[in-house]
RNA sequence: CGGGGCGUAGCUCAGCCUGGUAGAGCGCUGCCUUCGGGAGGCAGAGGCCGGAGGUUCGAAUCCUCUCGCCCCGACCA
């Protein structure tokens, strides 16, 4: 992409409206623009973001044996009156009305819909056990929205629902979303902890909230520093249930909790080990049971003959919040500075004379050979000084710059320059474009 | 939803207390000089001061109402 046709509206100064660092730099970025409280629209680079998690997501997904729908956003009050949810929902679910009067709303979550579908489509014990998700925009209307992404109203959502036949093969599809969770975040250049969450009526542990640290977090999370670590989950069988429990059950012998599960006889355990932080979440997987199966009648026929109520669980993963959190836990004061997995482009190649001939032919000849490789380049051929060229970069955060000038060209060199690290080298062009191709 | 704050140019803000011709920096347009980490000069464009009432000879400024946004708290992917 040639930069002097993209659609990058960067600021130089921070706009007011924002007061974390993420919503500050993804303003000044070019990446988001807030249209009302908590709802945001998605610019061409913000876009970009978006997509590659959601691909990283959707490959997690899959991996784990998920099936990808899509529900629509607005749905039928009387769905949600089934299970009961349409009056204990409160204000925070968006209500509407159609022309006919009939009332519908804006979906903060979709178990309901779900669970009808799932039941419209399966009728036997063979037909279980499944897990359907979904990547999908919800409304929720929080009181109060905030931190730009981090707490919008409107947001791009992962929400899986598992159906099992019994409280074992239940709890396999639980690990089974444990696991990817892990590789989802790990992926994504996050460090995401683990940590219980509460489980309400249903009880039990098998509820977890996925919590990334930074700096700016909302919630205080207490942990042992065995977490700071990494945990390679890359060979872990997830089709073989005892190894996968057994995986799982290892990592959470360290200590992690938030706020309001802390466990004060574990963190005198932990001792010197215990470490304190902000945290976001960035998920949760959530195991309920029969709780809407039951209320909105689903049963499946079982190998004797008789009906079956099948389990559920739910898996969620703050798709749009995870642009936010990224950015939380890897900036520096010139800007973001992406995991190579988001990045919405891998290198800018930047012209430092656009009106020098020599200069310009090799970033076109840079820029044809590396898009023709399936690089990622975004072009800076604005008729611009250096600085605010590199000034653009930093900002932006592509993991690469490569840095074209006519002192370099005359030397037959290029400047190559790491984003995370600062580090620069001169090198010829040819082993620049290997060096990004490999 | 309780408490607090702010709405003036695209962005950051001054002006308001004490009413009298709408301001600055950055950005933007044109020209010139520059050209390896947000350059310099000259000339420009751009605002019904969030909206509606009111007070006044006169309102960005004072009063009332309203809408929007932000922050703290209680709640949440």
């Amino acid at each position: 992409m040639r930069l002097s046709r993209y659609f990058l509206p960067i600021l130089k100064e921070t706009p007011g409206e924002a007061q974390v660092v993420s919503h500050q730099l993804m303003l000044r970025a070019g990446m988001i623009r807030q249209t009302a409280a908590g709802i945001y629209a998605f610019l061409p680079l913000g876009l970009r973001v978006l997509a590659k998690i959601e691909g990283i997501v959707r490959e997690e997904m899959d991996r784990a044996g998920a099936i990808e729908v899509l529900m629509p956003t607005i749905q039928s009050a009387d769905l949600w009156r089934q299970s009961g949810r349409y009056e204990a929902y409160g204000p925070e679910m968006l209500r509407i009305k159609d022309r006919h009067d009939r009332e519908m709303l804006f979906s903060p979550t979709a178990e309901e819909l779900f669970t009808v579908i799932f039941q419209n489509g399966a009728k036997s014990y063979r037909d279980l056990p499944r897990n359907l998700y979904q990547i999908q925009w919800k409304f929720r209307d929080e009181v109060r929205p905030r931190f730009g992404l981090m707490r919008g109203r409107e947001f791009l959502m992962k929400d899986a629902y598992s159906f099992d036949l019994d409280f074992a093969a239940a709890k396999h599809s639980y690990n089974r979303m444990f696991i990817a969770y892990m590789r989802t975040f790990a992926r994504m250049g996050l460090d995401a902890i683990p940590m219980q969450a509460d489980t309400g009526p249903i009880g039990g542990d098998l509820s977890h909230e996925f919590i990334v640290l930074a700096p700016t977090g909302e919630s205080d999370v207490f942990y042992d520093e065995a977490w700071l670590a990494a945990r390679d989950t890359s060979a872990v069988d997830a089709d073989d249930a005892d190894a996968l429990e057994h995986s799982i059950s290892g990592l959470n012998t360290d200590y992690a909790a938030t706020d309001e599960k802390r466990d004060l006889a574990a963190e005198a355990a932990a001792g010197d080990r215990l470490k304190t932080s902000k945290g976001i979440e960035v998920g949760q997987v959530f195991y309920f049971g029969d709780k809407y199966t039951k209320a909105m009648g689903v049963t499946v026929q079982g190998s004797d003959g008789q009906p079956v109520t099948p389990l559920m669980g739910s898996y969620g993963i703050g798709v749009s919040r995870l642009l936010g959190a990224i950015i939380e836990a890897r900036h520096d004061a010139s800007g973001i500075v992406w995991p190579d997995a988001v990045a919405p482009f891998k290198v800018a190649l930047i012209n430092l004379r656009v009106d020098d001939a020599a200069c310009l032919a090799a970033c076109e000849g840079l820029y044809a050979e590396l898009t023709a490789n399936g690089v990622e380049v975004l072009y800076d051929d604005r008729d611009e000084r250096g600085g605010p060229k590199f000034a653009t970069a930093d900002l932006i955060g592509l993991p690469w710059q490569l840095v074209v000038g006519p002192k370099g060209i005359a030397n037959g060199v290029v400047e190559l320059k790491r984003r995370a690290t600062g580090e620069k080298t001169e090198l010829p062009m040819a082993d620049a474009v290997a060096r990004l191709l490999a």
